[in-house]
DNA sequence: TATATAATTTAGCCATGCCTAAATTAATTT
DNA sequence: AAATTAATTTAGGCATGGCTAAATTATATA
């Protein structure tokens, strides 16, 4: 059984790998929380167990068998999320910081339950994908929303479930996952975005923006 | 907050405390299954908290303090074990165990969620008393089965949940709490109880008997 | 009461996983 | 190409919570 820490670095490294490609010791400590020194040493643990490749000043990759750990803690981890926020009304900005210390303890017997009593669900309460017992991951291709342009339509496919104060403010307007919505105007010079959800108008500032990812872009004249 | 193994201390010092009386530091070692110079570090520790009084080679008593923690933590274990019985259908010889980690780790916020869901429970699916908010224990006096005599009747109260093999025996022939049996027989010289649970006939071990807690016993003349 | 035995505590060691400070290596600038 | 800057690694330290072995204290026995 690994611990708690090395499961954490497994699953940062995944993440990481999965946004950038090269995970190097400085993004993995910062995204961390850790200082670089603390991520080299864990990253030399790591190497021993085979869990994870490494040379000198190159960067870290999982291995074939770290991946396979990597994704079943973030399985664990978003699995959970879906459950207490369906099974014990967990409100969805809460769910994160639940799972985070949940997903190392539970049992595979656990974990079994609450994707039977789910219904074998895809998709966790943010529209990030649920790996399945095998590891397999179904990831709908999805755009950032700060790609989008004027007159365009699409559906919010998915956005980051680590920051709760952002998920209450997206909360606020309704922006979930499988919510609908319009670009009216995108402000020059980097500004924000006026989009309108179901006939109100809401401003969504850039920051915010690169948080949400959506699919189903339709390009639309104005209603 | 606690480290883990420091809520483990405080909660097996509580366990022994009702049981025994004075708890020593091998007693506690023995019961944590650990070698007692470790358990007089950890007692050290939590002594310099406040949380337990000690003087050496006198034994271990916890503080009100520490006796506020203990009962926290009872608390999630018990809310814990009837919320899998009953949520995610868990055998009840396996929800000790799963309990026994998520206990640590669960928020305030979701030990409320579960004791709303389950309607403010007062015991968990072995009979021990959950203790409520306040840290407050409504335990009905018992009387464990060694003590009864041959013809009388009563009502399983509470079984010991930490050995899974005994609770799958005792589930084998429905000995739950809330069960009624009526003892037929008593061996001499220390021998097995033959007890009548709703029609059946079965044999009851002294060592099993003394994992079995009853009430509401009645002299019953045969029938 | 003296001695043997049992319980407890002290002392010192180990692994984990973090830290800071210093040394090393790589990348960028002039 | 040399020098500066940035990233990474090494070295050594700290707290936690185990361990073993030795010393101490308490209890039981002769």
């Amino acid at each position: 059984m690994l611990t708690q820490a090395a499961e954490d670095y497994l699953k940062s490294i995944y993440k990481l790998q999965e946004k950038g490609g090269k995970v190097s010791t400085g993004n993995l400590a910062e995204y961390l929380d850790v200082k670089p020194a603390s991520a080299t040493g864990m990253i030399k643990k790591l190497k021993t167990m085979k869990l994870v490749s490494h040379e000198r000043y190159q960067g870290v990759t999982l291995t074939d068998a770290g991946k396979t750990i990597a994704l079943e803690i973030i399985r664990h981890h978003r699995l959970l999320e879906l459950y207490l926020f369906k099974a014990l009304g967990v409100p969805w900005d809460g769910v994160h910081e639940e799972a985070e210390k949940l997903e190392h303890v539970i049992s595979e017997d656990m974990e079994a339950r609450m994707d039977a009593f789910l219904g074998y669900p895809t998709e966790d309460p943010h529209g990030s994908p649920i790996p399945d017992k095998n590891g397999v991951v179904l990831k709908a291709p999805s755009v950032q929303m700060t790609d989008l342009n004027n007159g365009q339509s699409c559906v919010v496919a998915e956005v980051s479930d680590d920051d709760s104060a952002l998920l209450r403010h997206l909360g606020s307007f309704s922006l979930y996952p499988g919510t609908a919505f319009r670009v009216i105007e995108v402000a020059p010079f980097e500004g924000p975005f006026t989009i309108d959800i179901a006939g109100q108008q809401v401003v969504i500032g850039r920051e915010v923006a690169k948080h949400i990812f959506v699919n189903n872009i339709e390009e639309t004249d104005n209603v």
